[in-house]
DNA sequence: AAATTAGTTGCAAATGATTTGCAATTGAGG
DNA sequence: CCTCAATTGCAAATCATTTGCAACTAATTT
């Protein structure tokens, strides 16, 4: 049977050491900027810009290339998985170990506002996507998009 | 009964004079750029990109601004349909009169191919997800990636 | 057919997100 | 405390996309 789908914002935030530990073990250097970054991803539920990071960061903490590169560093290593909400910025959320990050979300068109979703599009439907057309390895991207409770009035 | 879906890339290619008349409607003018880029909309079954259309284009026929500019107009009148696939660079795909273009893409991580796909998010499941969180209006952009038959190999 | 005019275009410069070169700096093991 | 690979700040480079503007032209009006 299948485990069910265990994403990361139903439980706790990992800990700090958690995550450090993780970059240890890839010999990759706990700096003050990293650990900030680390910090601001663990306490957000939410996919985050690279901008928004460093608008989180006190002011000089963080260059914004290095954001830039720790994000593209996250990433490669699975501790991040990026989003794509369809304007142009790049989105992160940090993601537990076993977990492979994939979920959704809901987005409000008119105040932007995010919510995590639980559904996923159907595996049947996907591998008969994949067998008709004869396709390995069929993952998806997907978001949802309408108008919030709040914008609707 | 709903009626199936109708996509265009199912069908013959829409006449040019059926697009240019959409334009004139509009009092859009039919210009040498505009004629030239629907012409390739046309003979085209998958979202292409604004450097696509230009490069498809002969050399010093249009400027890379004025596709821009023609797309971004083209998208207001929802004579053609916008698509992201993830990597930086909008896609325009033409779509017929009555159509509202909403579909989906399998693409190859590997070559790029780009697959046409009937299938589409399950509307009782979209249904539900809106419910749930009183949002209104709700819809979703979906795209698949995979490896091709050909780049399995 | 010439005049009129709103809509278009090319070109260059501006934006915005993301990447990169490089010299100076520093974390972590020894 | 030493050593050195990893990391950082800063500035410049890339890339997609947008925009200002003066010159141009399709389509309508004389
Ligand atoms: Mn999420
Ligand atoms: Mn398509
Ligand atoms: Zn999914
Ligand atoms: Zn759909």
């Amino acid at each position: 049977m299948k485990k069910s789908c265990q994403h990361h914002h139903d439980s706790a935030p990992q800990e700090l050491s958690t995550l450090t530990s993780r970059l240890r073990r890839e010999s990759r250097k706990i700096t003050g900027p990293r650990a900030a970054i680390l910090e601001i991803l663990r306490h957000h539920p939410h996919p985050l810009t690279n901008r928004e990071i460093f608008d989180e960061l006190p002011k000089g903490e963080c260059d914004l290339a290095t954001i830039y590169r720790a994000m593209q560093m996250l990433e490669k290593l699975g501790m991040v998985k990026r989003f794509d909400f369809g304007d142009g910025a790049a989105r992160y959320e940090l993601m537990g170990e076993g977990d492979d990050g994939h979920h959704h979300h809901l987005i409000c068109t008119r105040c932007d506002t995010v919510v995590e979703i639980e559904e996923c599009f159907p595996a049947e439907i996907e591998q008969r996507i994949a067998a008709k057309n004869n396709f390995k390895a069929v993952t998806h991207r997907l978001e949802f998009f309408g108008i919030c409770p709040a914008c609707q009035k």
